[in-house]
DNA sequence: CACCAGGAATGTA
DNA sequence: TACATTCATGGT
């Protein structure tokens, strides 16, 4: 049943290589500073934390706070994302010593570990657990909530969407990255302004776009 | 000028 | 459980 919205997104986009990211770290590190945060934005912490050979959460763990927020003032939300940040590189490297220990792992272990996280909240969870330790969860965001409302006429508990696409896909850790990659990168490029955009592919008719229009 | 962006914590009822 | 508020920069 959700393969046929997967299969659509993927005539179109493909395969996306989502999350892009360098390094698992750098994938944590960047599903802290996009919350709630345009990608664009958050490109530019990335990118000043790469050229400080930053993209580590050891060196996270013991870098200057000062320093930290200087470096992801971009992203906004400085002040608290440094404490998420630096929250989230003791903890991990405290029990775990190394992200990729955390890998292949009990995954209720590994799920509760990271939930109780300050910083960590459902979504930014699930991306932790997809796209930077390869567990086969779905990361259900507002942009899913909408265009699955959109495009099967109906409103979704986001725990049905979850998992019927985690049964549906069986597990498949690349359709699963892609699917939440697919939509993300739809509603970048389309619709963002006005209900009507003329360039939607799916039906043939506008079925996303962005706002708290319906 | 208003609104939104790859959310979560905290407080209230 | 269900909302409201706060956090903050940068693009449109």
């Amino acid at each position: 049943m959700f393969h046929e919205l997967y299969n659509e997104l993927y005539k179109h986009y493909g395969d996306l290589q989502w999350w892009p990211s360098e390094s698992d770290d750098e994938t944590v590190i960047g599903c802290i500073l996009t919350q709630n945060t345009s990608w664009s934005n958050v490109k530019k912490s990335i990118d000043i934390l790469r050229e400080n050979d930053m993209l580590d959460l050891k060196r996270i763990r013991e870098i200057d706070e000062t320093k930290l927020q200087e470096y992801i003032k971009s992203s906004g939300y400085y002040t608290i994302k440094t404490r998420y940040l630096k929250n989230i590189a003791s903890s991990i490297i405290d029990n775990y010593n190394k992200l990729e220990h955390m890998k292949n792992k009990d995954f209720n272990e590994i799920r509760s570990f990271i939930k109780n996280i300050k910083g960590v909240g459902n979504e930014t969870m699930n991306s932790i657990l997809l796209y930077a330790l390869d567990y086969p969860v779905f990361v259900i965001d507002s942009y899913t909530l909408r265009l699955f409302k959109r495009y099967y006429g109906k409103e979704f508990a986001s725990n049905d969407i979850k998992t019927g696409v985690e049964q549906e896909f069986d597990g498949n850790i690349f359709r699963l990255k892609n699917f939440h990659g697919m939509i993300v990168q739809l509603s970048k490029e389309y619709c963002k302004k006005k209900p009507e955009c003329n360039k939607c592919f799916i039906n043939n008719k506008c079925i996303y776009f962005s706002g708290n229009s319906k």
